[in-house]
DNA sequence: CGACTGACAGATATTGAAATCTGTCAGTGC
DNA sequence: GCACTGACAGATTTCAATATCTGTCAGTCG
C-alpha cells in the first residue's frame, strides 16, 4: 500500500512538531491526530495516555540533545579533563536547547516539574555516567578515594545552576562561564 | 491619646499576620487596612505600593530567620569548621521555615520568582558572610589562596540545593542529611 | 481480525461580564 | 497641619456558562 500503517515512530515526530508549534501548554492530542490526518482515537490505540505521548516524546528529545555525553564519558582524556569535558558538553547542550528549541525546552522542564519517572531516569542516567569517570579517575588515582555513586550525585548537584532548567534564565548572562569554570575547578580540586 | 498614630512597624506586623493567614496570592491591601481597623489608603501613606509591603515584611523575616548566621561567622571557630557550622545553621533555618511557616515562605518564594532587589541584596549579603569566613581560612592558612569574593559566591552557588527554595520539597527527603555532608566534604576539600 | 472511527461522559480550559483590588487624591476633622 | 478617609479610574481577579479536551468503547470497514 502507499499508506503504511501508522507507527509509534510517526506519532512522536509529529507529536514533537506540534509540541515544538504549540507548546506544552497549548498542544493537544486532537492537535496531533489532525497533523497525522486520523481520529484522536487512533493515537490512544498507540500510547495510553497524552503524558505518556510526551514522554515518549521528551525520551527521544533527550536522548538526541544528549548524544555526544556517553562517548565522552567512555573516553581516552586524563579523568580530571574528562569530567570538566563532559560537565562542559552537558552544559552546552542544555543552553544550546533552552534558546533553539524553547518549546521543547518547556515541555521538559513541565516533566521536570511534575517529578516524572522519566526525569529520574534521565537524571541517575547522568550520575551514573559520572560516577564512572570518578571511578576510573580513582582508580588511575588521580582522584581521592570515596563512594564513587555517591560522589557522582553530588557533583550533579552542585552544577545543577548549570544544567537545572530552573535557572535556564541565568545561562544567557555574561559572566556564566566564568562561574562555571570556577565551580569545575572548586569540584575538581575537592575530587583530588 | 490612648491610640498612638500608626507606625510602620504597626504595619509590618499586621501585613506579616495577613499574608501568613491568606498567603501571598490571597492577601490584599484591603485586608491589612481592615484588620488595622483603617482605610486602605492610610496604608499607601506610609508603603508606596503592595510589592513595597511585601518586601518590608519578607525582608523583616528574613532578616529574623537568619539573625544567627553573623554571629557564627564573625565567631572563633576554626574556619572549616566554622563554614561547615554557618551552612548548616542556614540550611536548618530555610528547612524550619519552609515547614514552620510555608506561607512566609512562599511570600519569600514569590520575590525570589520576581528577581526582587531584596533577593538580590539578601544574597550578597550571605555571600559577603561566606567570602568573609574563606578570607580569614585563607590568612590562617587552612584554605587555599583565591578570589575570596568569588569562592564566597561559588560555595553559596554549589550549595544551592540546601537553600533554594526552589528545592524546598527534596528537604524533607530522608538522606537530605547524608547529601548535605558530602557536598560540604567536598566543597571543604576543595578550599583547602 | 485488527486498525481505525466517532460519539460520548467527565474533566479541564476559555470566555466575557461582574466584582474586587491597586493606587490616587481632593476632602474631612481633630 | 497632618493623619486619615472614601470615592474614583484602570487593572486584575472571580465566577459561571460555554466550549474544548481527554480517555473509552461499541461499531465500521478493508
Amino acid at each position: 500500500m502507499a499508506e503504511a500503517a501508522l507507527t509509534p515512530e510517526d506519532i512522536l515526530q509529529t507529536a514533537e512538531e506540534v509540541l515544538r508549534r504549540y507548546g506544552p501548554a497549548k498542544a493537544t492530542v486532537v492537535d496531533v491526530a489532525r497533523a497525522l490526518g486520523v481520529s484522536h482515537g487512533t493515537v490512544y490505540r498507540h500510547f495510553p495516555s497524552k503524558a505518556a505521548l510526551r514522554e515518549a516524546v521528551t525520551r527521544r528529545w533527550l536522548d538526541r540533545a544528549h548524544a555526544a555525553l556517553p562517548g565522552i564519558a567512555a573516553g581516552q582524556e586524563e579523568p580530571g579533563e574528562r569530567l570538566r569535558h563532559w560537565l562542559a558538553a552537558l552544559f552546552a547542550a542544555k543552553q544550546e536547547k533552552a534558546l533553539a528549541d524553547p518549546e521543547l525546552f518547556e515541555t521538559y522542564q513541565v516533566l521536570v516539574g511534575e517529578n516524572s519517572a522519566l526525569i529520574t531516569e534521565h537524571v541517575t542516567g547522568l550520575e551514573d555516567q559520572l560516577a564512572g569517570i570518578i571511578r576510573e579517575g580513582q582508580t588511575q588515582g588521580v582522584f581521592a578515594q570515596g563512594d564513587a555513586q555517591m560522589l557522582g550525585r553530588v557533583v550533579f548537584q552542585v552544577t545543577a545552576h548549570f544544567h537545572d532548567p530552573g535557572y535556564a534564565p541565568e545561562w544567557s548572562r555574561p559572566d556564566v562561564d566564568t562561574e562555571f569554570d570556577a565551580v569545575v575547578g572548586l569540584v575538581l580540586k575537592g575530587l583530588m
